[in-house]
DNA sequence: AACAGTCATAAGAGGTGCTTATATGAAAAC
DNA sequence: GTTTTCATATAAGCACCTCTTATGACTGTT
């Protein structure tokens, strides 16, 4: 650049006025500084961009062609702010939210239709996968937010709780079922659980582990929503999260066995790569569901 | 406008080398100008533009929205520049010259010739007509320079003589001539003129009414060339510019007769709306011409 | 542990881009 | 021909703003 780049915002005013003085009105600044200002302007890019008449100023041939130029540019940047202001109100934008079966239809979707309803001009995405591809979204910038199952830590990225849930074993509502169970009388019935290298599964591996016990479960499944759906079905004892489960533990297809002591409680989390680089959107979504 | 629109040039270099000391090194000013300066964007905007990394700083989603249109305004400017710089060197642009056929052909084409072999980037445009339309075009803004015969006066044109021409009379090379005529007697030779409205006739006219003489063409023309086509073959006593018919003089084509006294000499102009609006192709042609 | 990077912050200086006031010039009004 | 009015140009000075320098805080590296 050969000049200061605010002489381009008074050059294109001028030249749209065709006058220093209605120009100098319009910028609030006095006649005075515009002339100084194309002045300068004319010495720097070392060509004359008006020619003074009686009434006013006109573009010479050179300053016609500049001024395209500038006004293209003032156009882009006034486009850029205004864009701005409504990423902003968000009244435009998108939010890529990564996250699982599971906690998407379970946990998030209410919050996706109130965010939706109150701002249908952000473009919603939803990337669905198991928690570390869901995690590498975030950090690649793919996603800004991944809800995923905790524990986790990661040192890239920021992690927050945002609900706790229980897991809970049920089974088919006509089964008989002791007062409560041992979880060594848990281990031996027969298991619908996730797959071995689901967060979940891990976590109760890990708690059974503790105490010796080696859960070799009847049915492995990938899905979350089947565990219910096979348990309803008499297959078997499923681990579910309670919280997921209100609707079939309240309509009576399945009924939640009392275990003694109760596995430890967990959260969901979400996932997003610093607090600095949220977009507006995701902050405003990550304030909808009460993360902060 | 929200800030100052120098603060998106440094925004620009530095979401480029998404360093903040960096991009100083290469704007030659200190990494402390930079934090500054985006600090200030930021508050202006009132958005987070850049995420402070460990390595540097990373747009936020945000701010890589706003690089785009930032992008194309700063490379605007920069083509505008760089078109100004072109222009400056005569490496582009365009010339366009309003002239008569007459004054084409016999004056101008040797200077074309040579400026478009100095400057084979600009673009000549031609517009011939006759010298009424040729100053409209001039006022218009539609050319950059008119030639006419003179005199011609307007009070919104800078007109500037640059070529003295001579009316002469001419006959076939065969005719017998006598030493030297009257004014009286040329009137009475079978003339072929110019159309009335033209400038040249004009100025004959008024001449010979001066003296109470009218003159009645026995053959009137409105092609500047065909008046010594004409009178090479026999047609009669055609009255040229001396200037223009050297060939024709040389060639033996024709040949002048004496008349006395000889009709005052007259000049060729150059008309263009202000030296302060002249394109810099416009200044350096009338230069090529010796018009200044 | 010391170092070599990053960006942030504080304080101060210098420059520059305004302001006001005045000059200049040309067209319009009288 | 004056005078008025409306343009831009110029001069001088001041206030602010944007740099610089210096330093701090933090991280990852050697």
């Amino acid at each position: 650049m050969k000049t200061k780049l605010d002489y381009y915002r008074i050059f294109y005013e001028t030249a749209r006025f065709a006058s220093f003085s209605t120009a100098a009105q319009h910028l609030y600044i006095s006649q005075s500084a515009i002339s100084q200002c194309i002045r300068q302007l004319e010495t720097d890019l070392n060509i004359r961009l008006f020619t003074r008449t009686r009434r006013g100023v006109a573009l010479t041939k050179e300053g016609e062609l500049l001024f395209q130029k500038i006004e293209s540019a003032m156009q882009a940047i006034e486009q850029g702010e205004h864009m701005l202001e409504r990423l902003q109100h968000l009244e435009s934008g998108e939010l890529t939210i990564a996250a699982g079966d599971a906690i998407t239809s379970h946990y998030l979707l209410p919050y996706l239709e109130k965010f939706h309803a109150a701002y249908p001009q952000i473009r919603i995405e939803m990337a669905n996968s198991y928690s570390s591809r869901t995690l590498q979204m975030v950090k690649e910038g793919k996603a800004d937010l991944a809800f995923i199952n905790l524990p986790v830590s990661d040192a890239d990225l920021c992690i927050e709780p945002c609900l706790e849930i229980h897991d809970i074993f049920v089974c088919n509502a006509d089964c008989d079922i002791k007062p409560s169970y041992t979880w060594n009388e848990i281990a031996k019935q027969p298991l619908i659980l996730l797959e071995k290298k689901s967060t979940s599964r891990r976590f109760l591996d890990k708690n059974f582990e503790s105490q010796g016990i080696t859960l070799t479960p009847q049915i492995e499944i990938a899905a979350y929503d089947l565990l219910i759906r096979f348990a309803s079905i008499q297959l078997g004892t499923a681990c579910v999260i309670e919280e997921f489960s209100k609707e079939s533990l309240q309509s009576g297809n399945i009924k939640k066995m009392n275990v003694v002591p109760a596995l430890p409680p967990r959260s969901i989390g979400c996932a997003y790569a610093g607090r600095d680089s949220l977009s507006v959107a995701a902050k405003s979504f990550l304030k909808l569901i009460g993360a902060v």
